[in-house]
DNA sequence: GGACGCAGTGGGAATTTCTCCCGCACTTCA
DNA sequence: TGAAGTGCGGGAGAAATTCCCACTGCGTCC
């Protein structure tokens, strides 16, 4: 028999994370070697721990999920990462697959999913909820229809910290970038969506699933 | 030994469901009896299954959480509700309160407290989670429920104004104020709400109803 | 390969906006 | 007849925004 599956868990919410490892270990052949909570403590515990597959939670305090993506796959590209999210919005499977991503699961998931999500990518393969992947297939069909799909990654992901009532001063913190550069994110964005305040982004953004009011 | 205590877990998201039931019947004496994936569910189990205590999360589809509640707590008025919420805006732990929750956890809460959390409950007691009671504890000994029940006619005024995205230069002229005049008000306001940005205002203000997303 | 465009990153400087503190007028209520 | 609350706005300094620019990579397209 092969040795276990080495699972880093990063989620912010613990008791979810009991939860998981709870269910995952209960497979038998699945170990959750590390856990985190902030994406700069996933790269730390990516780096320490070298996991067959990361589960990663999108939404978390400090950097990103999505920048946390981006940093571990830039590190080391073949890093299998599956996501597991509560947001099942397009725009944010796009978003998180470029970042690198190698599997996107939502909350609607069974937990049955989650597990063969897990082998699939451990194993080199891509895996996205079915019902997810398809929505995806059918908007690339007919083009745009979110404003928002105008962006690039890193605009996308100000104007979420943004619409979630950051400051640029908080949000330049967070993904530690110079407050100009954010600052003239901002700029750039409300440009492109044509607004006007900060106020109407918010709304437009509230509108769109991107952040809950 | 007593037997078992039963419970119905609500939450639109499988896995987490599936996690949380794992968690909770590792504990022995705690048994899950019924799930739901909807606030209308939630009803429909709660009758059927008369629970000794209800998990429940706030943010679901269609008839939401704080719905749930109350609908669940009129048919019985005793029915002993735990909010296990992903967000721990103050707004959201009062609501569910003044719906009928007897308990209110967070999504950084220890899997510990979540099991302590409804021992407590299931016993009659109220369990809110001792960072959100102290955050809710402060804000309630200066304000009234509704936080913007606080505000002058005035600044109620432009703070609807300013949610559905008009600058201070636009409201100002729209009300034949100097610019000075509403600016002023609208760091008072920020004040009074205790938000530091006018997205946050924005947010606050559309779930209160004040203005539409 | 080299040219080109684009994303990401930030500096500089002028401008606008925000904050904080203050004063004044008016009303209301004890 | 104060005292308190509300509406209004000025002044000065701090902070945010805007616009323009420059530099770095990374693809792509001759």
């Amino acid at each position: 028999m092969a040795k276990p599956m080495r699972i880093l868990l990063v989620d912010d919410h613990a008791v979810v994370r009991a939860g998981f490892k709870t269910l995952l270990e209960n497979q038998g052949d699945l170990s959750v070697v590390a856990e985190a909570e902030s994406g700069e403590a996933a790269c730390r515990q990516f780096i320490e721990h070298a996991p067959d597959v990361v589960i990663m939670d999108l939404s978390m305090p400090g950097v990103g999920g999505i920048e946390a993506i981006r940093r571990i796959v830039s590190r080391q590209s073949d890093a299998r990462v599956l996501v597991f999210s509560m947001h099942e919005d397009t725009l944010f499977v796009e978003q998180a697959l470029q970042a690198g991503a190698r599997g996107y699961i939502g909350k609607s998931s069974a937990p049955v999913v989650l597990v063969e999500a897990v082998r699939q990518i451990a194993s080199g393969n891509i895996y996205i909820d079915p019902d997810i992947a398809q929505r995806l297939a059918f908007q690339k069909t007919k083009g745009t229809d979110s404003p928002f799909q105008a962006l690039t990654t890193r605009e996308f992901e100000i104007v979420c910290l943004l619409a979630e009532g950051l400051s640029v001063n908080a949000i330049a913190n967070r993904l530690a970038l110079s407050y100009k550069t954010v600052a003239n994110y901002a700029t750039q964005i409300k440009s492109k969506m044509e607004v006007n305040t900060t106020s109407e982004l918010t709304r437009l953004a509230i509108r769109h699933g991107l952040v809950k009011a």
